[in-house]
DNA sequence: CATGTCTGGCTGTCAGACAATCGAGAACGT
DNA sequence: ACGTTCTCGATTGTCTGACAGCCAGACATG
């Protein structure tokens, strides 16, 4: 490959178009719960909040609304999804099938960098779990690099989609005291089968954190 | 339920707006190759050719986008998503995974008329795979019954994304002799499970149909 | 032949406009 | 006082027209 003299290949796209910030914004503002589940989103109060046309704001709605992250009711516009608790189980299970099989294709297709690189990931996860640190920034990181590793486009995206909504329920479900933790040991095991190129182990354990991740969640949200 | 009295529930939102109409129309032209992996999607053409604004044909664009059926080029626009090979194989590595789980939740949650009605559409399926009828039409319809038994959003909206893009792929995996019988009896398989109530085997024979479609079309992929 | 320049074709974004529709409150009849 | 109908403001759906910026390929130049 000539691509290693440049780095990595086509070149990763440095400037983003405009909706594509605003759109950003919007999806920060309702991961943090500055937009709450059920809340409505008005095309004007955003074009005047963010200071962009009403034509940018509409493709970022429907970007979101792709993303699930927003419901839009004709004749009626977009608001927050709010999630039942039978999605929250389906989208839970519906994470763990599939990061499994991204875990497999890591153990396929990643390089001895990318696995360091994981366990760099893993380890700052736990040191974020008990002391200080951001632990919600250190797991980002870690799918981050997981995504990177399993090489997959359809993979990537499908799951960006369903961690984003897995993310209107986590400020409820990381509250469980102790949680992360046990949060951060579980993903240690899951790379550990993958140092140990284990694919079959590895996507065991990954889905036996979801499966954890899914139960503190759903009693948080039954109580 | 007092939704027996009107029919059945919310209202399935009959008067459909511009905007979906015509990703409708897009959709069946890229699924129907008229439009060729690849392929520019210029945003005035599509405005003549469909008669409505660029606004709406842009929106149409970013849904589609999300769907996976095009890819857009920052600066370039839109073009037929082509998928390589190793997309192909994650994909269907990631319906089989899907779909085990929705047949599962058809076995929890589908109603003795449900499970009639897939019965229904497999039959006619095996009728459509030797000698006429619409083999496509009857997969559509039992994939639609198999969604609507399993009563999952997150679930449905994810698989739909999926299986379009598999339809990319259709017209050549399709073509392989002898396979549209094959499929119509693993398909039956996995009914017979359903109708056993046997989840776990249902699972299994929905993974095992896959698998063999994702086989018969990588090998026409790579030859 | 390699390099620099120009130009047409598209996309990205904006402003403004108008009809259609929904929801809530006002007006009404009983 | 209560249910029904009417009316109106708020919002979405869609269109038109405009302009700057970017890209690729044609063209000119040394």
């Amino acid at each position: 490959m000539t691509s290693s003299v440049w780095g990595s290949e086509p070149l990763p796209r440095v400037a983003a178009p405009l909706r594509e910030q605003v759109t950003d914004r919007v999806r920060a503002a309702i991961l943090d719960l500055r937009l709450k589940p059920g809340e409505r989103l008005i095309e004007r109060e955003l074009t005047e909040n963010l200071g962009v046309s009403r034509a940018t704001v509409r493709e970022v709605i429907r970007q979101l609304a792709a993303e699930g992250l927003v419901t839009v009711v004709p004749q009626r516009g977009a608001e927050v999804t709010s999630l039942s608790a039978s999605d929250a189980a389906d989208i839970y299970e519906m994470r763990a099938s599939l990061e499994a099989l991204a875990v497999r294709r890591f153990v396929q297709r990643a390089g001895a960098e990318q696995v360091r690189a994981l366990r760099a990931a893993v380890d700052e996860i736990a040191r974020s779990a008990d002391g200080g640190g951001d632990h919600l920034g250190a797991k980002d990181r870690f799918y981050e690099v997981l995504m990177e590793g399993s090489a997959s486009g359809p993979l990537q995206q499908t799951l960006a989609g369903l961690q984003a909504r897995v993310r209107l329920l986590r400020a409820t479900s990381l509250s469980a005291p102790g949680r992360p933790a046990r949060a951060a040991e579980e993903l240690r095991a899951v790379v550990d089968a993958i140092e140990a190129r284990d694919a079959d182990a590895a996507a065991e354990a990954c889905v036996r954190h979801i499966r954890h991740a899914a139960e503190t969640a759903t009693a948080q949200l039954t109580s």
